[in-house]
RNA sequence: GGACGGAUAGCCAAGCGGUUAGGCAGUGGUCUGCAACACCAUAUAGGCGGGUUCGACUCCCGCUCCGUCCUCCA
């Protein structure tokens, strides 16, 4: 089976074809760099992640961007409030770019633990402000563009076809619009340059044809993607969120200066509920991967955590429904660290978990046939071969897995030693009773035939 | 309120117009001094009300609830 993936635009699974068969071009849009990212944030890039191997396992090459926006997203999609960059530098007290630097840098440590592969280029709204300038340039010389006080604005109404992606119904946006349109002309308008507020200095200006101020948020993904994808590329990416105002506007600007809609496929990943509160960074409350590497997991756990659920699917995050994922993970490595060196992989296998991920990345389907195989009669070695193949799109490091060698503190090897003389007297409550000491030092044992084992309690 | 999506067993989550998804938990068993680990076996489904059909969890309509955007999101 070649692959297929569900395309947003026209709301269908449909064969990938490349528009250039030698390399697959793939623009992801990046986080706003002005706070941690949180786990549901990292779902999505898991998602592209699984994209971009699946796509590799097909035989192509891909050029993968990602952008960090470090300027211009504003605390509203509507082009009010303040620029976030300048919220967050007010709150850590760093300034706006300390504070770019070093949530950039915490993004990619994030990547790294996921290991999620990392883009052949990662680029900065900030480094591009002349391209940026140029586009909406551009589209000022087309006459897609007006001037309000307060930045020069898009006039959406200019294009037949504007909010396909979203399938918006523009007449209703109108009757059930909820804020102040300002002096936009139309609801979807949006701003592609901002002029500095006169009664206060930002921190991140610059000068234009039109005035001091800064870009708009949706203009540096057309602008980046056509200088290192060109005007129209195989794949653009995002969270679901971004398709009735971000990808809609994206497209649009494209649309109006180069005259096509951007890219072949756009694909969405869908959002992490959270048991009983919103997952928005604004909230302050959010989960991070750090807070789930505090409470005892790897960060793996959460890789296969969102392996079970269909990108295309939003999913139910709680600490019950990591653990089982967390549980399943430490069996299928000690499982495939029992079956010892790999053989050859079994075909039909390997053949049939493709064609789930070939069709439209069905990653649950493809665990399903994983699980198959753990329990099927296949010898040990063709199982180890089989799953080492996979890994390659899993990239749960299967092969490094190894069963606790911990440092044991003397403290508890002395009550192990005192437990094995307590049980060949048969003291059987003396066992027990040292067993409960040692599972407080957070040790939990295991009687084997071989004798006792000693694992960290709640490891993987 | 408007637009666009969704609702599957205790929890998470797939496919499918008729034939076992899968994982976790639970239960029974093997193992164990007892446990734990591991392994084997296994019950419970498809929001509500209509319709189409020989047959609907699957298609259509209405309602309810949830999500996304319009108000912070990926």
């Amino acid at each position: 089976m070649t692959l297929r993936l569900f395309d947003t635009y026209e709301r269908e699974v449909r064969p990938f074809v490349p528009l250039d068969n030698r390399e697959v071009g793939i623009y992801a849009c990046g986080p706003t760099v002005y706070n941690f990212v949180h786990i549901g944030n990292l779902r999505t890039y898991l998602f592209e992640d699984l994209l971009k191997r699946v796509l590799f396992a097909n035989g192509y090459k891909v050029n993968h961007v990602i952008n960090i926006t470090d300027v211009g997203h504003l605390t509203s999609d509507a082009d009010t409030g303040e620029d976030k960059m300048e919220v967050g530098a007010r709150r850590t007290g760093m300034s706006a770019w300390e504070l770019a630097d070093f949530y950039t840098a915490a993004f990619q440590v994030d990547f790294t633990k996921l290991n999620i592969l990392p883009p052949d280029i990662w680029c900065r709204a900030t480094d591009h402000i002349e391209e940026q300038i140029a586009f909406i340039k551009d589209l000022e010389d087309k006459g897609y563009t007006y001037q309000t006080s307060d930045g020069i604005y898009f006039d959406s109404q200019k294009l037949d076809d504007y909010g396909h992606l979203a399938r918006l119904d523009i007449e209703g946006l109108k009757a059930g619009a909820r804020v102040d349109q300002g002096e936009r002309r139309s609801v979807t308008d949006f701003a592609l340059w901002k002029f500095s507020p006169q009664e206060e200095k930002r921190q991140m200006e610059w000068d234009s044809p039109w005035g001091r101020g800064f870009p708009g948020w949706h203009i540096e993904c057309s602008a980046m993607s056509v200088k290192y994808l060109g005007d129209y590329f195989d794949i653009h990416c995002g969270g679901e969120d971004h398709i009735p105002i971000h990808h809609t506007n994206e497209i649009a600007q494209t649309e109006a200066s180069r005259g096509t809609r951007l890219a072949n496929f756009w694909l969405h990943g869908y959002f992490l509920q959270m048991e009983n509160a919103k997952m928005a960074k604004a909230s302050g409350e959010f989960v991070t991967l750090e807070r789930l590497i505090e409470k005892g997991y790897t960060p793996l756990v959460y890789r296969y955590f969102c392996l079970t659920a269909h990108y295309r699917s939003q999913m139910s995050f709680s600490w019950e429904n990591l653990n089982a994922a967390r549980t399943a993970l430490g069996r299928l490595y000690s499982a495939a660290w029992s079956w010892g060196e790999p053989g050859e992989a079994s075909k039909i296998y390997l053949q049939r978990f493709t064609d789930c991920l070939n069709d439209d990345l069905n990653m649950p389907r493809a665990l399903a046939i994983l699980w198959e195989l753990v329990k099927s009669d296949e010898p040990d070695p063709v199982k180890k071969a089989t799953l080492l193949v996979w890994d390659e799109i899993l990239a749960l490091d299967i092969q490094a897995w190894r069963p606790d060698s911990l440092e044991i503190p003397e403290q508890v090897n002395e009550l192990v030693r005192q437990r094995e003389a307590a049980r060949e007297n048969q003291d059987w409550q003396g066992a027990d009773k040292l067993r409960e000491q040692i599972a407080r030092l957070g040790f939990t044992l295991e009687d084997g035939r071989d004798g006792t084992r000693l694992k960290r309690s709640e490891n993987v």
